[in-house]
DNA sequence: CGCCGAGTTGAACTGAATCAAGAAACGTGG
DNA sequence: CCACGTTTCTTGATTCAGTTCAACTCGGCG
């Protein structure tokens, strides 16, 4: 939790009273490699800041594929956004891939942390357009980069991601198949 | 520009005072097909909302293929946001499809608006969560779906805005060649 | 030891890209 | 209003990146 209050005060003023009440909404919780934090179809609202680990969400499609959506690592916030915002059941699923440290946040509660302290909403907003900014890079690299150039933007993003992943996360991030993405790890072995 | 604010009225109280900035840091204006709102390499720091019209932002990769980032329609926000948040040159492009009327905000200003009048936060924030709900939506569409399903979506999404862009505009934001996409259109003529 | 999930490798297949040529639509100037 | 050049769209033939499906390997673990 210090670690999140940490990063709120480098970027903005946040008064005791806001401090104590983002304690008062928020439980730390350790999570183990496998647990299952949002399930598809259910009701959705809660919200996990990352102190430590890794998850990430995804959704499954008519045939039973996976595709990753998003990982979760530290100092980052991960849930099913679309269900929350728009008030629907979880079309994403959020799964702890090794053992983790989260925040848990009520979603609404953390929602009313900005009516209650309005001095926060910069930091949120920050947050939100950064997230945007990452989206928009996230399609266009999607749009113009090749597998293996994907791959490689990847590693240099999540360096150290590999492992605490199984091959076929990093494979439905990218858009590939698990084998495609063997053959492109063998090519890149060869230089 | 009313139709601008009866936008945010709808969703948060709006005072005389903060309306009378909007409107001062503001400028209505008629863009024709062609024109070139931002430039790639150029610095940015305008933001646009469409009050009638439609307008795209693009990359340009290294062989020289554009790749459509996103469509700017009628009550909808266009500009380059990642080189705004990360105060760096434009990357993208953004180009008049029709004639249409936007309104010019400097994006300075308009972030100034949040702090000197906090009671807009709400409706900015309220934006910026919908538009990372509808980029998560994307990415996952482009992760799960066949290029001809992406198209289906995208006619619902737009539905009228086959009159006004040109088929590689629509093939760049799918992902997909023109020609792939001209060939996707015959296929539904055929049912 | 044998099982099991994960990763790799191989062969055949496929959706989409590419390259090239032709047809249609469009705008401009006479 | 037509003729012309330009751009856009379509169509065809070929190529290619990535998928699919299946078999095999590897390492951990009961």
């Amino acid at each position: 939790m210090e670690a999140l209050i940490n990063k709120i005060k480098s970027s903005i003023q946040l008064s005791p009273e806001a401090e104590a009440y983002l304690f008062s909404i928020s439980t730390k919780k350790k999570v183990t490699k496998g647990d299952i934090l949002i399930r598809e179809g259910q009701t959705v609202d809660k919200i996990f800041f990352v102190i430590e680990g890794c998850l990430r969400s995804y959704c499954t499609d008519k045939k039973g594929k996976e595709h990753t959506l998003q990982f979760g690592v530290k100092n980052w916030w991960i849930s099913d956004y679309i269900a929350i915002h728009n008030n629907e059941r979880a079309t994403l699923t959020v799964e702890c891939l090794k053992d983790s440290t989260v925040i848990e946040f009520n979603a609404k509660k953390l929602n009313g942390t900005l009516t209650l302290f309005p001095e926060y909403e910069p930091f949120q907003r920050n947050l939100l357009e950064r997230h945007v900014v990452s989206l928009h890079k996230r399609i266009l690299n999607q749009l113009q980069l090749t597998a293996p150039e994907r791959y490689d933007l990847f590693l240099q993003q999540y360096p150290d991601i590999e492992q605490d992943t199984r091959n076929y996360h990093i494979a439905s991030y990218l858009g590939i198949t698990q084998e495609s993405l063997s053959r492109i790890r063998l090519e890149k072995s060869k230089n």
